[in-house]
DNA sequence: AAATCGCCCAACCGCCAGGGT
DNA sequence: CACCCTGGCGGTTGGGCGATT
């Protein structure tokens, strides 16, 4: 049973990866689904090890990645879950489903520990931080424990302007329906500014598009047709809402809806079913 | 205008856990 | 039961880029 090591030095490659690879791997993952990563480099012929292959589609090629800044709302999430759950960043994650684990790990490393330096707290207010020995059926208990605690810790960080009571219905809708944010990036109603624009299937059939009529450098940057639905190009991505796919985004844990209707549902103050539920289901 | 500094983020590395043999 | 393999996770790094001097 000998087998070839991981990341075998010599014929690994290392370092950004080129759209060619992206699309190399999209496709393949379009059509064989994602797991099984350690096929992937020999049956793409990519030279990167498994590893790597799974990494760049979990952190920028899967479908529903939300890129660009994250809005208030986030924040608070985040600054809420990681004192709650400390630097579980996939845990965290899949309660942001728009947002992969090392978004959020970057966006408080370089973000939030500041900020929160700043305002006075503590750079890890509170949480199992520091519980890293514990096992996890302890720090699932420990969870449960502090389970009302943390009620009223996310509630105060979603206790935002009524105004953009949105955080429910965008964050849903990207998870059930996936907003088709592929299809043109700007049904992410938030920041307008900022580069919302993760590489979706539609987005790599465009980029598969632009890289084959060669360095026509100009028509990039999402010509007019962002509208068209079927994105034109059907030559790897077939039109259909990225979230039924089947590409894995239907495991992204619990959604954030789910967690604002449990903020936000005051009858559950009393019962903690619900949320223990959701406690045992973090993934971890 | 050039040089320097600081920040951001994609990617890598090492460790760990679970499953299979 | 023990070992091996694979996938997942968190920490860290380094290149690119913009801001500042």
């Amino acid at each position: 049973m000998v087998r070839p090591p991981c990341c075998d030095k010599e014929g690994v490659k290392k370092g950004p990866w080129t759209p060619e690879e992206d699309i190399t791997l999209v496709s393949y993952i379009q059509e064989h689904g994602p797991g099984n990563w350690r096929a992937v480099p020999a049956k793409t012929g990519l030279q990167r090890c498994s590893k790597s292959c799974r990494l760049r589609w979990t952190n920028y090629l899967r479908p529903g990645i939300k890129r660009g800044n994250f809005t208030d709302q986030e924040e608070k999430l985040i600054i809420h879950l990681q004192a709650l759950l400390g630097n579980r960043w996939a845990a965290i994650a899949s309660y942001l489903p728009e947002r992969t684990d090392n978004d959020i790990k970057n966006y408080w490393n370089t973000h939030l520990k500041k900020k929160l330096r700043q305002d006075g707290s503590v750079d890890c207010p509170v949480g199992p931080t520091g519980q890293r020995s514990a096992s996890k059926g302890q720090w699932e208990k420990r969870l449960q424990t502090d389970i009302n605690l943390a009620k009223q810790a996310l509630s105060e960080a979603l206790s935002f302007d009524p105004k953009s009571d949105k955080l429910v219905s965008n964050t849903t809708t990207t998870t059930t329906t996936t907003t088709t944010t592929s299809s043109n990036g700007e049904n992410c109603n938030r920041t307008p500014t900022s580069p919302f624009f993760a590489l979706t299937t539609d987005n790599i059939s465009k980029l598969l598009e632009q890289w084959n009529k060669g360095s026509n450098s100009n028509s990039g940057s999402s010509s007019t047709e962002t509208e068209s639905s079927g994105s034109g190009s059907n030559s790897i991505m077939s039109p259909q809402p990225i979230n039924s796919v089947g590409l894995g985004l239907d495991s992204c844990g619990p959604e954030l809806s789910m967690l604002a209707e449990w903020l936000l549902d005051e009858s559950v103050d009393q019962d903690q079913g619900q949320f223990c539920d959701m406690s045992l289901d973090f993934g971890v």
